[in-house]
DNA sequence: TCAAAAGTGTTCGGATTACACCCATGC
DNA sequence: GCATGGGTGTAATCCGAACACTTTTGA
């Protein structure tokens, strides 16, 4: 029987949110790490660490994303353990994880970073859209991440976890629309959401222009994404 | 930094096709192996076994999918990397594949097995619906297993993968009974599987009783299920 | 001729779509 | 007032479920 103590475990996830351009568009964005070592030295790579023997590989994937943003996701989830003997010099299987941060979380995080004055030098926040050149495979990685997302928007209520505790229907069919690249019909929109039962309505509005939208927020009896039979133990470390 | 080099890594499958009981019906089946060594000797395991340094991890799954069966998969899909602390009593991160065996393969290679006589010893097929205790967390992971195959039942065609290369509509549709654990409308079955585009009518026609029906056979220039930008490359070794 | 499965037609109701329209606020 | 987004109404359409009905074989 072989042994396989030759091949090393890795970590890595990737983050995800909702950010607000200069133009008031809403474009997904991920964080990345600059790498300061062989193999790869000086590209960008996917947040991420070795398995330590004493953790699960979601603890690792929460930790190294609280290490690199500071933040606890809103969604956590495997996306996929890829192994292929070619994809690192040294044999490297990745234990690759996708989450969702809340964007007033990212930008107040952000913020307290820049005032604080000690922001972490080597990671920087990237639209999905204007990617460097990344490490390894790390850019299938993402891509597949993206596809999993756009895929799961459609049966789940994932968006939501880009959103604050209390938003409106049109910052929630925004979400929906960034994430999808396709406009919804904002009437529509509404009647499905609300009979699906996910949202619960508040008596507070937000105001500021025009006519004020209601708020709602979720209904946190229902998780995110049905899991199945592995529900949401294997989903974070509580 | 600390390397992980006293975690393996293991590759296990679940191994599903449909068996046709005495009783005419059709359940989904799968093969175990008895283990001879501790921990949990004596005890049904899923097939599977370590990861070399020179294979990839689905290079590893169709292995010992062929050394278990002899057989190579029709369908063959990550399932999820289980990893947790205590799943084992050493360090044990487990890439865990699933496989769809077309039901003639099997029963003509456990005619083939009795015949020459040297059928493996410490393998047997068990029905879904009768498993033994299994060893580790893999009951755990044989249900999420069947929790995929009923939902990918649902959004592609994998129920194909269980039936030979021509079979009629019946036999399609007593696949999805099997797997759903319902029975579905002929005539709305028929509607929905022709206009999907995911069958090629023959000329041949399944005799025998009552009127002959119509053989199809399935329409290889569509994969079974949609795998996204991971594509059929990761899939298999090809 | 009859039972049973193959295969076709039709209806119904709920969900999705498109789009017209009213409401409430800031300016 | 009026522009703008919030929110409601409604008709057209699509799609799945239910089920009656015809066709073709073996016995």
């Amino acid at each position: 029987m072989t042994r396989s103590g030759d091949i090393r475990v890795a970590v890595s996830t990737v983050i995800l949110t909702l950010r607000r351009t200069d133009d008031g568009r809403a474009v997904l964005a991920l964080p990345l790490v600059l790498r300061t070592r062989e193999p790869f030295a000086d590209q960008w790579a996917l947040p991420g660490g070795w398995l330590t023997a004493t953790e699960s590989p979601v603890d690792a994937a929460a930790r190294t994303l609280a290490e690199t943003t500071g933040l606890a996701p809103s969604y956590l989830e495997q996306l996929y353990a890829f192994g292929a003997v070619d994809r690192s010099p040294t044999r490297v299987v990745s234990i690759v994880y996708w989450a969702l941060l809340r964007q007033d979380d990212v930008t107040a995080q952000i913020s307290a970073h820049r005032a604080s004055g000690h922001a972490p030098e080597n990671v920087r926040w990237f639209d999905i859209d204007q990617l460097p050149q990344l490490a390894f495979d790390h850019a299938k990685i993402v891509e597949y991440a993206l596809w999993r997302l756009r895929n799961k928007v459609g049966y789940s209520r994932v968006a939501q976890g880009f959103l604050p505790a209390e938003f409106t229907l049109a910052e929630l069919r925004e979400a929906y629309e960034s994430i999808l690249g396709k406009s919804l019909d904002p009437a529509n929109f509404r009647r499905q959401v609300e009979s699906a039962g996910n949202l619960l309505p508040t008596d507070r509005f937000r105001t500021g222009s025009h006519r004020p939208a209601r708020l709602y927020r979720d209904n946190t009896d229902v998780e995110l994404a049905d899991r199945g039979p592995l529900g949401p133990e294997e989903t974070s470390t509580r």
